[in-house]
DNA sequence: TCAATTAGTGTCATTGCAACAATAACTATA
DNA sequence: TATAGTTATTGTTGCAATGACACTAATTGA
């Protein structure tokens, strides 16, 4: 707020502070073959010349954060109306060398069946890379940024039906299964994963049947409509650690 | 980050962008009376004149995010070392009827005993609320920061120790119980509080004891050290709906 | 027709948890 | 000075969720 509790001593007068600049950085994963990838941009000029680094612009002054990150978001891949939310906000005072500015970061999710769509694919300066091979360090803070948005999915995933929204519009149990093995790290029972997706309802059997190697394999939609609207599916209890990166315990 | 994909047409030139206000408003909540009560200061201008406000400043060139959130909160109430973290970013274009402002919003928590050390307590412009008798509506987007920091509050009591935070350095199980209580808004188990909390040995002894009307308390102090620093204790499995006030998902 | 392969179901013992009953250690007052 | 009242603690027990793992199903390819 403009609102100083010792405005007793100061009237408002805009040009009296100077301002940082303000941008937005957006957070964008996909699954490309199974794989969790995230979008990266190659920067062109210094600072980081070369260096690679998470999409991001300046917000204008008309429009509101969540919309400078879906303009950006458009811009990239040139989807819309996706899963967005805003993950953090990284405001050090000497993390860009030219000026003050604070980024305000997103993240987003991008269905595996609509990011085929991305616009400048063979650019040698827009590239989606997997998780697992991420160049580093990036340009900025942007490391850690991006280990913000990692710890935020894999939260996400435990109490959320977050998955849902990297998933293509019709996918099978065992897919679903392998988006949660990929993103926590560790193996899930076969077994139990059916049961307990199953008995949560959030699936809708299409009726669709995949042939492959062995047995064909029953297709699901999510369904959307679920409970009051927002999630009803928990994979399991909320782990300890991880969205909780960022806070400041007092020392006394 | 000042970087925007599309660099290679604009040369960057911060007088090219209009800047925005960057201030930080913080949501301080403390424990009186066994009460939660929070923090808010009466804005003495327009806008807004006469409304009362979550205490907050502008970010000053030289400091972080999290540097001018500690100075608003020592100003406010002379208190250091203290939890805080940040809650959310608050940028509508037209929350701010002066300018474009941007608010990042932290939340902090002040042990019970050492509330007492507030400064301007006399002053009728800054007053401890109770959380039940806010008064509405606050000045600018400042019913939906408190809410905010609210459902977090709530959230994260599920699965961290944030609760110690607003507990004196010594007191009891059901002192403890009855923090969880009053933000959850139900009816605990005694029994089984008192068998999970002794089992998740978050608590040392203090020998103490207090008397009162019945059997006398035996007073605890909550083990920092316990673990690998970090959350040692969840209270219950995380809850479904509780932090995820300001996420969207696609309409498709 | 029989391995190989992928999909999906059943069983069961263990654990965690909620409900609630029982006991302990005091103070107030009749 | 007993007894009722009050607050603090500990025990018991049954149900439900979960994890480990064995089993059945439906297809392809040799």
């Amino acid at each position: 707020m403009a609102d100083t509790t010792d405005e007793t001593a100061e009237t408002y007068d805009p040009a009296r502070y100077e301002r940082p600049s303000v941008t937005v950085d957006v957070v964008i994963f996909t699954l490309i073959d199974r794989e969790l990838h995230v979008l990266l941009v190659r920067r062109k000029r210094w600072p980081y010349e070369g260096f690679w680094a998470i999409p991001g612009g300046f917000v204008q002054m008309h429009e509101s954060l969540e919309d400078a990150a879906r303009r950006e978001l458009e811009e990239e891949t040139g989807v819309r109306d996706i899963y967005i939310e805003q993950l953090y906000t990284f405001g050090d005072p000497d993390r860009d060398p030219r000026t003050r500015v604070i980024s305000v970061a997103y993240f987003a999710l991008v269905r595996a069946d609509r990011q085929r769509l991305r616009v400048s694919d063979e650019s040698l300066d827009v590239r989606w890379f997997p998780v697992r091979e991420i160049p580093s360090p990036l340009a900025f803070d942007h490391d850690r940024i991006l280990a913000t948005a990692l710890a935020r999915l894999r939260s996400k995933l435990e109490y959320t039906t977050l998955a849902f929204e990297l998933l293509p519009e019709v996918f099978s149990i065992l897919e679903l299964k392998h988006i949660y093995e990929q993103i926590f790290g560790e193996k899930l029972d076969k077994g139990n994963f059916y049961r307990k997706i199953k008995d949560a309802g959030v699936l809708e059997e299409t009726g669709l049947l995949r042939e492959g190697r062995g047995r064909p394999t029953r297709l699901y939609r999510f369904r959307r409509d679920r409970g009051d609207g927002q999630f009803v599916f928990r994979w399991r209890e909320a782990r300890i650690d991880a969205d909780d990166s960022q806070e400041h315990h007092p020392s006394s």
